[in-house]
DNA sequence: AATTTTTATCTAAACGTTTAGATTATGGCT
DNA sequence: AGCCATAATCTAAACGTTTAGATAAAAATT
């Protein structure tokens, strides 16, 4: 058992334990002579730092808290893999917190005091432990201003953000806008979009994206070829239904999400329309699934792993007093599949 | 700043720091008229405790290390996920550690000395941050034997395991077994299998268990009905077209994985064969994606989460001396859907 | 009222480091 | 050979707790 510290070593070598701290870190010259002996000390002895130790003296755990709301999230995990990327080139660790939101409240957050526990702990367990900041990954983008006290230690937003603190967030409403500029490009000016839950902000942006192609790109603007769906396969399906049953049906459908893409494709296929033949369809999140259907569909990837990087990257900007020089923020990027094309010339 | 300790709440209280720590843990009775005072106190100053001198002090930190291989790869969120679930019980917190393997050295795990590298990383900054154990999340079961050394620190693996150690896993073998008798149960005799890679040991193991049931079951035995994939896509594309091009094809087709079955059902589809009509398809993993596919798919459910709420609850006894009760290992489970019907008769 | 027992509180050391500041050793100059 | 500057090393305090053991206070027993 490693019970061997810098002690030992330092009666071992015949020095002094602060000669011993000095060869570990540098901090002072030492003989070469001196360095070896405790160097072989160390070696001979297999002696491991303590950084409990360390950091309680320093003032600093090189440890940032990060607070998933669900890990099992698709999002969460790509972000974190960035956030340990930056991690990793920076010797910080990772603490993480995970909130399992999904398993305790569910989607709709709502229930604001169990909510507000929930995190409240989260929050205290991290301080408790000395992280020197903390990270926040939302599922859904809200404004989560008021909820969440860290008594001043630095945190930074993903999917979330708050009026007194820095956030990390890619463009929904511009995002929206290119998926429609693009449609509009194939040759499409009916075009429908089935929204998520309008509770949630990145649903409220992505319809902004959407009217402002219609507005700039002069298409006829027509309010039934807006739907509002509830992020889940089978709304999709439903409002998907609804849309190719019109007398006059959109030549292509933006669904706010992958899921609610799968329901479309099934309505299409269930009502004979070919796609993209018949109709085009689009997607977003660039979920692993949307290259596995039949047709794959085109879809908006989302900046997942730069969102973790950048948001760890600012943190530590803050942390250690940077000017934090800005980036520009994580992009979103089209990714062409099979599920869009021209559309029927009638 | 939160920089308000124990010695302050003693001075304020007018007491000594012991009995504040006594107060704060209920380590020793103290008189109720001190106990308000210090209450009092704390509550004031809005006292927070230091965990990290705590764990100086204890010879533990309630901190738990888990290395992950990759955490973007689809099995590790919900294991984590399930560590999370008992930890959050037991007040023990996640020190997380990803490797990114995927990203450093790809899927197949021969360059031992990075591997080696990377893992003996891991394992000293989890060794430094005083973690009282280690939980060990790998992509695929593989014998981890004398590649890892934790210098006594306890270790449980999931997703691999040791010749030395504990490791939770499901049973493959079994698994594979009972897929095939479902199969054979709905009138299947000419049953075909396509492995994942084959150094891999799960592959082996659902081998076995195909053999097993072929066996057990009396089929007539067919060497060609095996096949070898990859564990990707288009693996299982190309070998599903070759096993439906034979004079005299499978009925059902059981892929080691749900990508492989996409890839299954789209050469099925290629050749003109329906899905479940002509010939019945069975996957294996349980992805989200297999509810969305068409039809949706038949497979089986890995048990994720338990296996990350076993693996941390063994680590828990081993640390706590605890004479581990055994448990049964995690079951897997048959998903029906409809990717599987009775044989045409012909 | 004096003594003993019990209960509450305090003192001080310890956990493994870092780091000012003091002390000592080394080597160059005269 | 003696002095000085410089370089190397040491001493001791500090970080925020816990916890034996000592002491003081209160309660119970005579």
């Amino acid at each position: 058992m490693s019970k061997i510290s810098i002690k030992d070593i330092a009666l071992k070598a015949n020095v002094s334990i602060a000669t011993v701290s000095y060869v570990l870190n540098g901090t002072r010259n030492v003989r070469p002579e001196t360095r070896r002996r405790v160097e072989a000390a160390i070696e001979e002895m297999n002696y491991k730092p303590n950084d409990i130790a360390k950091s309680l003296k320093r003032q600093h755990t090189n440890t940032i808290g990060v607070i998933a709301e669900d890990i099992t999230v698709f999002n969460a995990p790509d972000i974190i893999d960035g956030i340990n990327d930056f991690g990793d080139r920076h010797d910080l660790h990772i603490l993480l917190v995970n909130l399992r939101l999904d398993k305790r409240i569910g989607r709709n957050f709502n229930d604001v005091t169990a909510y507000r526990k929930y995190a409240a702990n989260a929050v205290s367990e991290l301080l408790s432990k000395q992280v020197d900041g903390i990270i926040y990954i939302g599922v859904h983008t809200r404004d989560l201003t008021g909820l969440i006290d860290t008594e001043g230690k630095p945190i930074v937003y993903t999917y979330g953000y708050t009026k007194d603190d820095v956030s990390i967030q890619y463009n929904d409403e511009q995002a929206s806008y290119e998926a429609m500029a693009y449609l509009i490009s194939q040759g499409h000016s009916r075009i429908a979009i089935i929204s998520g839950l309008m509770d949630s902000i990145p649903s409220r942006l992505r319809l902004n994206g959407y009217y402002r192609a219609v507005t700039e790109f002069q298409l006829p603007f027509d309010p039934l070829l807006i739907k509002m769906g509830d992020w889940e396969r089978e709304s999709g399906f439903r409002l998907a239904a609804e849309l190719l049953a019109m007398p006059e049906p959109p030549t292509a459908i933006l669904s706010m999400n992958d899921v609610m893409a799968v329901g479309v494709l099934q309505a299409a296929a269930a009502q004979g329309f070919k796609v993209p033949e018949d109709v085009s369809v689009m997607g977003f999140d660039n979920r692993e699934f949307s290259d596995y259907l039949t047709p794959r569909i085109t879809t908006m990837n989302l900046p997942l792993h730069e969102m973790g990087y950048q948001a760890i990257e600012t943190l530590y900007q803050i942390i250690n007093g940077k000017t934090s020089d800005t980036r520009l923020p994580p992009q979103c990027q089209l990714i062409e599949r099979d599920s869009v094309a021209a559309p029927r010339t009638k």
